[in-house]
DNA sequence: CACAAGATGAATTCAGCG
DNA sequence: CGCTGAATTCATCTTGTG
């Protein structure tokens, strides 16, 4: 075994986590079965009509570790009825007008779409905006302008909406890619997203931050145009995407791109078809040919007749990683280990219920981390690693993780592991005892022998790496087990 | 040795349709 | 339901080159 442990974190430090036992065990009775649960009680807020921003701070300011889903009811019936948090209706119309809408314009809105449907008030008064003005070329900034918005903001919008706006979900972008100038409604759009974000933003920060929001007057809204390049930034606009000249031809129709995969094309595939369009671009055949190789090695237009691969710190940016999360390692290195890693954005999506229910931090269980996905979208969230037992089989991948782990600062353990079948129960339990047990178990078995592009060992979840899946399982269970028999000890103490 | 380039199909999914 | 056809796919191995 090469396991890396380092000394456990000193007791002295003057930060503001509490590092003592009873504050862990506290922390673990939140166990995995609660934050289920948990889940399920906010999705029923949201459902009721609820913002997330609300139920944040119902949660917030109803106390305790684990609070009682009908004390926090409480609590929100309570925030809805005073003065200071209008209805979240009248909040939208609030925003809609913000955004620069006329007055006129939202109430001629919801009198042809009723009170109850935001949405379609919110598309009707888009497509408003659309049929008021021509809205394409150089116009658009000065009416972005008259809308309402920062000039900086809207042209920060235009720029990033004209290149290609991507979202993506787990290995898979789909994307926009009109190749054409952006609507104002794709830009309003933008606009509106990244204000949401901005929100988000405010309900995710650091819980002093959140304190002090609560007991004063709100403070001023963070611009959106500073540090917009900096690597850690709290705001995150949608990333600034590929798609970088205007070249786009008419017949490639796609509108998305394939699953990012651990290889991509050759240059000399670019070089190829470059030639071929040169000659023959009119030729419906080629272009038949030319859109099947772009479909299959998720080409992009990068100039006349010039399609390439995504460059590696494209992939990074789509998948949700700082960039340059994987620099310092061979291109083809960065290929196949961000081929095979989470999307942060996803992760982060999903992972951001624990934000409220562990404001100390939690100790992760991180199975084949890869260059850690998970970690990047807990950072992201800023819910603070207390603990990192990391499982990764790759030299080159574990040494990502730990660059990441120091240039981020972390003030947690990191315990490093090369094998999950290094990983048994005895060694499990043995880290639960010393650090009061895991929080979160994360981690995507490998998918080699399951993968459709796999032509030589497709064999299954019984294939030789794909088996692993039954390690995750066992070690999922031994954690489990360990923790009922930690809370039983705990409730006779 | 690293690595770029090229060769190597089939299982699975899904929309559309009767 | 089942059928059809099209689209898609967290990849591996050999060979040539420097």
């Amino acid at each position: 075994p090469q396991a890396n442990i380092p000394a456990k974190h000193s007791a002295g430090d003057d930060d503001d986590v509490n590092w003592n036992t009873d504050d862990e065990i506290d922390n673990f009775q939140s166990s995995p079965r609660n934050i289920l649960h948990m889940d399920e009680t906010v999705a029923k807020f949201i459902e009721m009509g609820f913002s997330m921003e609300m139920i944040g701070r119902a949660i917030e300011e109803t106390g305790g570790e684990n609070p009682e889903p009908m004390m926090i009811l409480e609590t929100l019936f309570k925030l809805s009825t005073s003065s200071e948090a209008s209805s979240s209706k009248s909040k939208v119309i609030d925003e809609l007008i913000g955004m620069g809408f006329s007055e006129e314009l939202v109430i001629k809105a919801i009198q042809e779409h009723g009170e109850e449907n935001l949405e379609e008030i919110t598309n009707a008064l888009l497509s408003y905006a659309n049929e008021l003005n021509s809205f394409r070329g150089d116009g658009r900034l000065q009416d972005l302008i008259k809308m309402g918005y920062p000039r900086k903001e809207a042209s920060i919008a235009l720029e990033r909406c004209d290149a290609i706006s991507v979202l993506a979900t787990y290995s898979c972008i789909f994307s926009n890619f009109s190749g054409e100038i952006a609507s104002l409604a794709e830009v309003v759009d933008f606009i509106f997203a990244a204000q949401m974000a901005r929100q988000l933003d405010e309900f995710w920060a650091a819980p002093d931050e959140q304190e002090r929001r609560i007991n004063e007057p709100p403070p001023r809204r963070r611009r959106l145009n500073t540090d917009i390049a900096s690597d850690d930034e709290l705001i995150r606009l949608p990333n600034p995407m590929i798609g970088f000249g205007k070249w786009w031809p008419a017949w490639d129709k796609r509108t998305k791109l394939n699953c990012v995969l651990t290889c991509i094309a050759s240059a000399q595939l670019t070089n190829k078809i470059r030639k071929r369009l040169e000659k023959h671009e009119r030729d419906p055949a080629v272009q038949k040919d030319v859109v099947d190789q772009c479909k299959k090695w998720n080409l992009v237009w990068v100039g006349k007749n010039k399609a390439a691969p995504l460059e590696p710190y494209e992939m990074e940016r789509l998948l949700g990683f700082p960039n340059n999360h994987t620099r310092g390692i061979s291109r083809k290195d960065r290929y196949k280990s961000l081929g095979n890693s989470f999307q942060v954005d996803t992760v982060a999506y999903h992972l951001s219920v624990l934000k409220p229910l562990y404001p100390k931090g939690i100790n992760v269980l991180s199975l084949f981390t890869g260059i850690g996905g998970g970690e990047v979208a807990l950072h992201r969230l800023q819910i603070p690693m207390k603990l990192v037992v990391s499982v990764e089989i790759s030299e080159v991948n574990r040494n990502i993780f730990r660059s990441f782990w120091e240039q981020t600062n972390q003030r947690g353990d990191l315990i490093e592991f090369r094998d999950v079948e290094e990983l048994d129960d005895h060694k499990i339990e043995g880290l639960m005892d010393q650090y009061g047990g895991f929080d979160l178990v994360i981690g995507g078995s490998p998918c080699n022998n399951l993968a459709g592009a796999n032509r030589v060992s497709r064999t299954g979840l019984e294939g030789d790496q794909s088996s692993l899946f039954y390690d995750y399982c066992r070690i999922l269970e031994a954690v489990r087990s360990k923790a009922s028999r930690m809370r039983r000890r705990d409730r006779y103490k």
